[in-house]
Order: structure tokens, then sequence, then C-alpha cells
DNA sequence: GGCAATTAGTTTCATTTGAAACTATATTCG
DNA sequence: CGAATATAGTTTCAAATGAAACTAATTGCC
């Protein structure tokens, strides 16, 4: 083989099969729809509804507890749980061990938007699932499971290698 | 059942188990990663490279074609071309037939760009897939597929029922 | 031809966002 | 004890974002 500079053509790259892409499309237009939603029909935004919604099932958490849970990072909680608060429908009391802990909980009226959003919630995603017989949905479960985990490791990763 | 209102609790709402959920924690942890990565070994933003990507492969789009291809808004186009363009990496041209638009296409330096990044994606996406399966992938392909199908008619839906 | 309505793309402006600095309390360790 | 360090949460400031207004060219229609 004379003269052989092989010219490298880059494998070809399909933004349309490319899964990052595809899974943050899909996520933006899942997302878009339901913050359009609870904001119309709730005045909610989506990083207030996260915070109102691990406060339903867990009340009691602090701030930071609650960004651990939701994947938000504290600037955002702390800005969701300010405007939650103005509209007294979350409440905040220091914790009696550790002054610098503010322990949050949803008000009787924060309670029940809850009540009410939770199946405007759940309806939207059984709209998106119903286009998937009960074993896909078992299946995409599964498969959402590993990437996530795998997702992890992989920002893990990226941050080691600078 | 004698003063009976009876009491709604809410069907009870797992934000892990949650699909939207799910779906943006994990996009977003993909995205990050991969934007840490354009950015640190390319001087990229994701909005940046979307056009690029597209351009690689379909050259001579106008910011219209290109929008639709990534479902990125018209601003955030013209914007990401306009960087491109300071920098070099794209070029454009008006169309011959059409006064309004504008071609665009990478430049030499723009395609050495391209041909560098996209090993470097293909690769973190193999590490996101290495999770999975070959039979797992091609039923990830599908499941994704018709959710993608179902969060369009989801937005439709929405927006027609104001 | 020429005026109204569309379409491509950019600019403006107000809002949202995130990184880093900051305040206040708690813990560690010499 | 008390100085250094760590943690919870807030504030600040600069950059990113998106809706709406804007410019410029085109098409439709009388």
């Amino acid at each position: 083989m004379p003269n052989s500079v092989a010219v490298k053509r880059a494998a070809r790259l399909d933004l349309d099969r490319f899964l990052p892409y595809r899974l943050s499309v899909l996520s933006n237009r899942v997302s878009g729809a339901i913050a359009r939603q609870y904001s119309d029909r709730f005045g909610l935004t989506i990083p207030e509804w996260r915070v109102m919604a691990v406060l339903g099932s867990t009340p009691g958490l602090s701030a930071r507890e609650v960004a651990e849970r939701t994947a938000m990072d504290k600037v955002q909680v702390s800005r969701a749980v300010d405007s939650l608060m103005r509209a007294r429908r979350v409440a905040r009391l220091a914790d009696a061990e550790d002054g610098r802990i503010l322990r949050l909980t949803l008000t009787p009226k924060g309670h029940a938007i809850y009540d009410a959003v939770v199946p405007v919630a759940l309806q939207l995603e059984e709209l998106l699932l119903s286009a998937l017989a009960p074993a896909e949905r078992r299946a995409l479960d599964g498969l959402l499971k590993k990437l996530a985990l795998q997702a992890g490791l992989l920002g893990d990763r990226v941050r080691k290698n600078p």
C-alpha cells in the first residue's frame, strides 16, 4: 500500500439516531407539555412542583435533602422554596438539633394543591405510556434503570478526566 | 354511609418512578456529561454542536431547516450560527432563488472539528449503551420511537386544550 | 403593478439560570 | 478552649434563554 496516509472519514453521525440527542428531545417535549399544564392550571413551575412532590410524600426534608432527591441544585431549591413560602404553600421550621437546617413541609393549602396536581401528573404519564403495552412498560423501566446507573458512571468518568 | 364527604387521598406519586421525571434526570445527566466534553475539548456549546452536526451530514441547510431538524428554536439557531461564523467554523451564502434564505455550510476548519468531535460523541454514546445487550438496544430504540411519537401527540393535545 | 399577508432571520428586553461569594451554624482537632 | 474546616442555605452577578418586536425579502391576490 504505497503512499498510504489513510483519509480517516469520521464515522457518520445521524442526530436522529444519536441516543443523547433523542433523550434530550423526548425529555424536552414531555417536560414542556407538563410544564404548560402545571403553569396554566396551578401556577407552578417545574422546580416548584418538584419540591412539592417530594414534600408531599416525605414531609420534613431539609432543602439539601430535597435537592438530593430531585437532582436539582441547591440554588434552584432555595428559590423554589422561597416562592412557595411566599405563596403559603410550604412552611419551614428550624431543626431542633442543628440550627443550620430548616425542615420543610407542605401547608394545608400546599397539600390541597398537591392532591389536585398528582392525578393530573399521573394522567399525563399514562397518556404518554398509553403507547406501550404492559410488557413494553416493564422493559422500559428496566432499560431506564440501567441507563440511569450507567449515566451516573459516565458523569463521574467525565468529571475525573479533565 | 352517613355524613360522607369521602376524603379523596391523592394516588401516591413517587418521583423516582415517574417517567417524565426519570427522563428529565437521565437526559440532563447525559447532556451534562457531553456538554462538558464538547466545551473542554472543542470550545463548543451544545447548540453550536447541534448546528455543526446537522451541517456535517447535510450541508446547505437554511437556519430554519436547521431549527426544524434539531428541535431548537430559531433564536437559538441564529445565535449559534453567529458565534460559529465568528469562529470561522460555519459560512453562509445567500440562496440564489430566495433572498431571505441563507444557506449554511461547514468551513474546512469547521469540518475538521466535526471530524474530530464525531468519534468522541459516538464513544460517549457507546459508553452509555455499554450497559445494554444488543437485544436491549434494539428494544430501547423501538420504545423511544413510540414514546417520541406519543410525546408529539401529547404536546398537541395540551396545546389544543387551553 | 402594487398592497396585504407570509416567511427568514435578527435584535431587544425581561426573565431564568448557575457559579462563586457570602452568612451563619456545627464540627474537628491541636 | 478556640482556630480551622465543613456544611446549610442565601445572595450576587454575569451569562443563557425565550417571547415578542423588528427588518427584509417573497408570495398571493385584486
